[in-house]
DNA sequence: AAAGATTGAGGAATCAATCTTC
DNA sequence: GAAGATTGATTCCTCAATCTTT
């Protein structure tokens, strides 16, 4: 029983689906903890800043780019704080709000982690696939992020940049 | 920098597949929990189980079909044992092995849970996609899969069952 | 009162180590 | 010694409660 109701088609697209999503992560997680000491979710946190402008990104804002809820994030950049791979200071503007700056170490060491990492992606993902069905995949992920995230948050579906400060 | 070295295409169908392993899963917890007081993964191990001969799997199996690790499974099989829902027992013909079984409480609760778990299912990702997407997306999670797990372990890619027990 | 963020406690995942049976 | 599984310690995540500023 359990996954019936759906149609043998839908059952199997679903769960491949789902087999994806649980050993992506892991695999990703794999390779960084072994040649970087990072998670793919601290990885993910320092690539964020790394590309902001001033590699500064308020809390919440960095929640929302890595899909990840507030209490997690501080969490995560307590550690990071304590390792000197990020500093956290008071917003200037508003002062409930915190302004995660991405420091020097931080940066070195996703400099040193990216190739490594941009590899195993290419292995995992973008090579086992033609570069229509990667175009496929966008499409269709944007499609499920309009149900699991409406407001847009990290993939800002209107890739355009809204009216809105950093 | 970071993700770079993807062209543009590749990277925003990266961003937004990592987007959505990482907020899929957190919805289906966040339904399973609220409604029915389980994990989505405590719930798929109890909905193999349901769908096993005799409602019985070996632990290496199960893993397998829940693209989990034996000590996580195990874990999750102690608290699931405590709580009635499944047992476990000696394999006779092995007796290394561990033969997992869903109790009648866990049957319940597979069967309770399992309407409200599809139609999340349906409205997160079924029905945001046309018919054609759901079988593109189940062609590209096999190929990912391809990779991800070379032994085609849980999604047994060769579907019509290979010669081998359970 | 609401927004932004942090904290602490409890639960779950991970990794290495271990135990038993083959 | 290898396969099957479990355990314990650590790390990490989640949830509710809290604190401060607006």
């Amino acid at each position: 029983m359990a996954t019936r109701w759906l149609g043998d088609e839908e059952r199997r697209s679903w769960l491949r689906l789902i087999a994806v999503a649980e050993l992506l992560p892991a695999a990703l997680d794999a390779q960084l903890r072994r040649d970087a000491g990072l998670t793919h979710f601290e990885y993910f946190v320092l690539a964020m800043l790394s590309e902001a402008p001033d590699r500064t990104l308020r809390m919440s804002k960095l929640a929302q780019r890595t899909n990840a809820t507030l209490p997690r994030l501080s969490h995560v950049m307590r550690r990071l704080e304590n390792r000197g791979l990020v500093e956290r200071s008071v917003c200037p503007e508003d002062r409930r709000a915190t302004n995660a700056t991405l420091a020097t170490a931080g940066w070195d060491a996703v400099v040193a982690a990216a190739p490594g990492h941009v590899q195993t992606v290419r292995r995992l993902v973008l090579d086992p696939l033609t570069s229509a069905e990667v175009a496929q995949l966008g499409r269709i992920c944007t499609s499920l992020l309009t149900t699991l995230d409406p407001d847009g948050h990290m993939t800002r579906l209107d890739e355009p940049a809204r009216a809105e400060d950093p």
